[in-house]
DNA sequence: TCACCATTTCAAGTTTTTTTGAAACCGCAA
DNA sequence: TTGCGGTTTCAAAAAAACTTGAAATGGTGA
């Protein structure tokens, strides 16, 4: 296989592929960081996260400023939850989520 | 609707649900900036976004790198390419991809 | 206890993304 | 030209994500 002079001496000049590829993140960080982006990767998602990011609200609330169905918000909010970018902590007859540290730092 | 006291306090202490609706960010920029994480959201990508930021190579040597069949790999690369992380400029017989400006403020 | 409200869960259907292997493309050198 | 190496494109199949509406849950107040 041929290659690119330039890139060939910087191979070299580095210490050989197997040291960049040693220089990349393990497997399992990749995949959790492709996790939380892929729960960042839908619009009413971010927009929800964008709301809590103002207040803590109850499901009925979100719902009103997204405006989709009950099931599609719930299906919604545990992506998020999965992700840890927000959690719902229980008060009375509601659930209130409140974005997380890490979900503060998707926002703005 | 019955909402928790403490919130429709803040709601109130805001102007009411339709400012905070108008708050959040606009459609369009949701879109964009969802499209941007779902480029984000696998870890062959990020592995080739992270590869990148070392230094700009052609398609055989990420090939080395990564592991994947060729067709799989160029897959990969159109998804980031659109997503304008990575950009490639044909050197002789080859196809150079670089990270970007943008692609770069997600790695590391 | 019962009925009710807010919310989640479930299963089925739909859409989108990813993988695969074969075929095509493109510039170069013989 | 012709052939070749490097890379992309294509179409079909597989897998994953999303949507939908109906049913279930779980706490609360009567």
């Amino acid at each position: 296989m041929e290659i690119p002079e330039e890139i060939e001496d910087w191979i070299e000049s580095i210490g050989g592929m197997e040291r960049i590829i040693g220089n990349l993140p393990d497997e399992k960080s990749l995949e959790n960081r492709s996790r939380t982006y892929k729960a960042l990767s839908d619009p009413i998602r971010l927009k929800i996260l964008h709301l809590l990011s103002m207040h803590p609200l109850c499901v009925c609330l979100i719902k009103q400023a997204v405006g989709i169905s009950d099931s599609k918000l719930s299906y919604h909010l545990s992506v998020l939850k999965s992700a840890e970018l927000i959690k719902g902590v229980r008060k009375r007859n509601w659930i209130i989520y409140e974005i997380t540290e890490k979900g503060l730092r998707y926002v703005d």
